[in-house]
DNA sequence: GGAAGTAATTTCAAATGTTAGTACAACTAC
DNA sequence: GTAGTTGTACTAACATTTGAAATTACTTCC
């Protein structure tokens, strides 16, 4: 029941710098003229913010353009070198570490296998801490440019001071990454669930661009979903929110890692198909096997059960979530949707209500599996047009590290 | 990709007015110092704000009270008799029209028997505004004195000026409520699904009070929910989201009257319930036979394994929404909670995630189906906290006729 | 080539609102 | 009564937006 916001009065300046920032960093390229009329601010108070955003050293103006019998347009872009964020995807069999400048430009990347017998959290730190360290030295950027590093980790990352991330698959229970972190870098860490990281990543640049609610799933080896609701993630109360792969599809069915029996993941997680056609297997090449067993006419009744299920749990989310876009992603997803998208989209309106259904697109996500780590990155860049610090801690600074969250404000 | 707000400058004084006046009124009564403190602004602001609060009529003085060795505060609180509100649930075989003060205390009611072979839009129209007419008499109020009328359907309340119904128990696809009501009557109309609207009721003054992220359930003849996300009732594209009861619990088993098979409603609606315990039945007295069959060790096995299947829909909420709190509404809901709720929560315990379950909650509502209107008045009374007209309009205006809706900002 | 036209920015003087800090008021305790 | 304490009102200082007017930098027409 906290509704209605701050009360301050020089926040409305912060606010209306966000909002420009916002709007010029998601336009790319704009004039002080078009800002004015697309945040429906005035001409000066632009001017005034684009002022400081210039001194500030944020936004650049790119060579005056254009005109229509009138003076030119002064074009306006956010420097994309003004900082670099850094985005690492955590999964089961890698980390990865990538830079990116403000423009989400890759500038360097670098891949540590995880040895899935040696999740322990000071290791996982360590590739992180090392990756950090090689992007940073090959792409020639000092840590002081970072604005900070965005983690996509497979569990629940938990906010506060430590950053506590609950990941099952690792055996991680409460790990303070986010003080693990620290003991090595001051640069400030955000980290969510990989899932929320890639929907968020679909959200700005991939197939939920302009869309206001969607819903990404995301099928690998388990299942999940990352909701989100008037442009912004949802996460419930600690976070956790999305558990898709654990809904109960059918009461009491086939038995899931998770414990519980009858959960979606247990017939539409890759493992699930795979053994529905006959192969068990192990790690490594499951997602090439997968591949191939597409072609393969005897593994077509796996895919349609699998097809059947996958339209019924898109139908749970439709009906509970009414969004306007689900998007279908993981390297499983992705390839079951690429191949089947016509018959995912019939088995879904065969479950769904009608009016939610008419009111939802199912769609592929267009970013690979690395969007995990873009999308951790943009966590770091939201939080920087958010609240742009108005000068970056050019020396030390301390480093806070929060878990991307709801407290805003 | 909407999120900074506004930008304008004397929206911070509305912003303010609109902080000081919710925390006062779900406070009750404060003085202006307390304000100060719980909402973070400056003394100074709160006395002007309260000036005009008190001068536009909506905040009173209640006697100064108390002390502590100094100087007695004022307590302040909004008048009840600033304005009334109404409130309107309209169910499957009744209309009932409230009648409020702002501070929700009942001041009138009038309810009609809806013919369920009669739920033409003009029919059920026609109850509002005869009930309408009917409450204002009883209770001596003019229709200038009330600040807006709540509706809470059976169905989706879809935004726009004409408030589009969609109700598929009643047969409405899209019947414009609103115009038809602004035919006769010049009052503010919203408009909400009953089952949100009993959510934001609970939410306010029941099971949900304090809470930031909250499910509710409702179970009655069918199943629906109503979530809460940082307390603002989760709507999705367009205000349909919610539809707990028609997700697959049991891949294509019993058929629900959705057309579509394996549906919770299916397993825990009423008549499910009863026709598991053999009685199939009319609609007139449903509840009693449900109630009495509670006692019925005959019946126990029915009761059970609805139990067992509410337990997998809880944790299907739990597991998606991540709530800090579920609450178990609805007719069949609140007695199947009396008398199971350890069963219930164990069931839950069994099939949903351990940390989500963990942070989670589950309760009985505290409000009887009469929180259906009561919600529906709190729309009304939402809207008038948050941007509270700083005069209402004595004598005409015109009468918007909006959806509650995400539509904020 | 110069004058007029046009559109984008900047400047400037209100207007508005918040906030400290201070003064005032109203009560208790001794 | 006087001192102490707490709540409320007042005033001056400051920040920020805004609309209008001024300025700037072009194009186009004659």
């Amino acid at each position: 029941m906290s509704r209605p916001q701050r009360g301050t009065l020089r926040d409305v300046r912060k606010g209306n710098r966000s909002v420009v920032l916002w709007t010029l960093y998601f336009a790319n390229e704009l004039s002080r003229h078009d800002l004015a009329r697309t945040t429906g601010l005035s001409a000066a108070t632009v001017s005034n913010v684009i002022g400081d955003l210039i001194a500030d050293g944020i936004v650049v103006e790119t060579g005056s353009v254009d005109s229509d019998g009138g003076r030119p347009r002064i074009m306006l872009r956010v420097d994309p070198s003004y900082g670099y964020v850094v985005g690492v995807g955590v999964g089961e069999t890698r980390v990865r570490v990538e830079l990116y400048d403000l423009a989400m430009q890759e500038r360097a990347r670098k891949e540590f296998a995880l040895d899935p017998s040696h999740h322990e959290p000071a290791v996982v730190a360590r590739h992180i801490l090392d990756g950090l360290e090689a992007v940073l030295s090959e792409a020639g950027v000092d840590e002081s440019e970072v604005l900070g590093m965005g983690l996509g980790v497979p569990g629940v990352a938990e906010q506060g001071p430590d950053l506590l991330i609950h990941a099952r698959a690792f055996g991680w229970d409460g790990v303070p990454l986010g003080a693990l972190l620290r003991e090595g870098t001051s640069i400030p860490v955000f980290a969510d669930n990989g899932v929320k990281t890639t929907g968020q990543a679909e959200l700005w640049f991939g197939a939920g661009k302009g869309a206001q609610h969607l819903v990404m799933t995301f099928i690998g080896t388990g299942a999940g979903a990352s909701v989100i609701n008037g442009g912004v993630t949802y996460r419930g109360t600690a976070n956790g929110a999305g558990e898709w792969g654990h809904t109960k599809i059918v009461l009491d069915g086939r038995p899931c890692r998770c414990g519980s029996r009858g959960c979606l993941e247990a017939y539409i997680g890759a493992e699930a198909i795979l053994a529905g056609a006959g192969r068990e297997l192990k790690d490594d090449d499951e997602e090439s096997v997968f591949a191939a067993l597409l072609a393969d006419p005897l593994a077509r009744p796996a895919f349609e059960e699998a097809v059947r299920c996958l339209g019924a749990g898109l139908a749970d989310l439709i009906n509970l979530f009414n969004p306007e876009r689900v998007i279908l992603g993981g390297w499983a997803g992705s390839l079951l949707g690429r191949e089947f998208l016509a018959e995912i989209r019939a088995a879904a309106a065969g479950y769904a209500l009608p009016l939610p259904f008419s009111q939802a697109s199912i769609e592929l996500g267009r970013l690979g599996p690395e969007a995990v780590a873009l999308g951790a990155a943009t966590l770091v860049v939201e939080d920087f047009l958010l609240r742009s610090h108005a000068v970056r801690p050019a020396g030390r600074g301390e480093a806070p590290a929060r878990a991307a969250g709801p407290a805003r404000g």
